[in-house]
DNA sequence: TGTACATCAGTGAACGCGCGTTCACTGATGTAC
DNA sequence: TGTACATCAGTGAACGCGCGTTCACTGATGTAC
């Protein structure tokens, strides 16, 4: 349980703390990716060992060689996937309150959208154990989402010292907001077609949400009162 | 499989078929209550009928009376917190863009966080099955959304119809982003205490993102330009 | 360059727990006369 | 009002599947000389 170096220990050693070559890692990283399929086709619900193993022609054996369960192997998944959600901050360094502050949205949302889509089995799962309380998987999910909520939230924060945004908005909790819509409306996809959203329509929607609610532009026709 | 009406099925049948008396009828509920518990209290992934019934000292034999299996049990507690999620239209028939407005808002941010708090144990397990793609859970998810979204939906149009909102909103997506941003970011909670935001700034901060999004009122400074 | 030995990596096959599920039964409630 | 019978409701105890997990082993790769 203890012992491990923290950074990149899901690159060094076994299971049983043996430090490990070549070959082995290979077969560590298959075992990760499988686990990955698995997760985002079938579920939680119904991931076993065994049918990982099968899946890429080892024995559950093998398995047990890196990882002490299947939860232990979801968290270095969440752990990767981390890596990549923090690397999104960079979007919200761009100037979003220039004229095309909307674009930078965009690019978000796209960027947003490519990571979620890519690793959507693991979040899944990553978000559930998390709300039932493992403190692994909070920890985890804490350390991927705060450098982007703390950026959204810095922007809330100018806005608001400079009178565009209302004092009603917490900086925090606002970043937060629009990083769970993001998360949950991503997950949703799917239904949202049947209902006649397409993706392009979602994208836009999305982007000037965000952007309205962090950079808080003028609206087309911004100082209309409101109707009678 | 077939052959129940679909209506009120809950309180009507026994697993098997057979119409039941008051007496089962207070069984079943208990075993429903106590699945909720659970749900609530320990999660979806060691759920057990055993568990279950034990903890209202009764034999896991009663529930095979009433219940295919678990999952049976819980679409039917979700089917039930959907009839209490679909009341909540009602908070939009108030008119947003009144003086008031904000207040209308907070009344549903606090309508919906009673909601989401007598059953998120519920709402966790109906919203991961329905995206792990099982249809009777996307279903009974869909039913009990699909209003709320549309009566978003419909100020977002008349929003844009009177030049209020954007063009690059579509009113569906809109209003469907808006739920998921109350479903997930209420489901943080805790984490975002710890991060420094109250639950009466979540409360505010919703408030306002609905209200601006949804019914953009003026903010305290409409009107001024972008930083140069 | 070849051989012996050490270490690394992988696995077949079985064990056994835990849980879902069922069956044959007991007990409780209702009803006819 | 009492008794007999029918139906409703609940359950103890066991069965058995499915899966996680391990152990003793084989095979592969590396290294010393």
């Amino acid at each position: 349980m203890e012992g491990m170096s923290t950074k990149m220990a899901s690159e060094q050693q076994a299971a049983d703390g043996r430090v490990i070559g070549a070959r082995a890692r290979a077969t560590r990283r298959r075992l990760l990716d499988e686990t990955a399929r698995f997760l985002d086709s079938n579920g939680v619900l119904e991931l076993k060992v065994v049918d990982i193993t099968r899946a890429i022609g080892t024995s559950p054996a093998t398995f047990y060689q890196y990882f002490n369960d299947v939860d232990d192997a979801i968290l270095m998944l969440a752990e990767e996937a981390g890596e990549d959600e923090r690397a999104l901050v960079e979007y919200f360094s761009s100037d979003w309150h220039a004229e095309d502050g909307l674009e930078s949205a965009l690019d978000f949302v796209d960027a947003y959208r490519r990571y979620w889509n890519a690793n959507r089995g693991v979040l899944r799962i990553r978000n559930l154990k998390a709300e039932e309380g493992d403190r692994r998987f909070r920890a985890v999910r804490r350390r991927a989402s705060v450098p982007m909520v703390e950026a959204m939230a810095a922007m809330v924060r100018n806005g608001i010292e400079a009178g565009r945004l209302s004092r009603s908005l917490d900086p925090f909790a606002t970043g937060a907001a629009m990083l769970a819509m993001l998360e949950r409306l991503l997950s949703y996809q799917v239904g949202l077609g049947r209902a006649g959203s397409s993706v392009s329509d979602l994208r836009s929607t999305l982007a000037t949400v965000l952007h309205q609610t962090l950079a808080a532009p003028h609206l087309p026709s911004a100082g209309l009162p409101d109707r009678a």
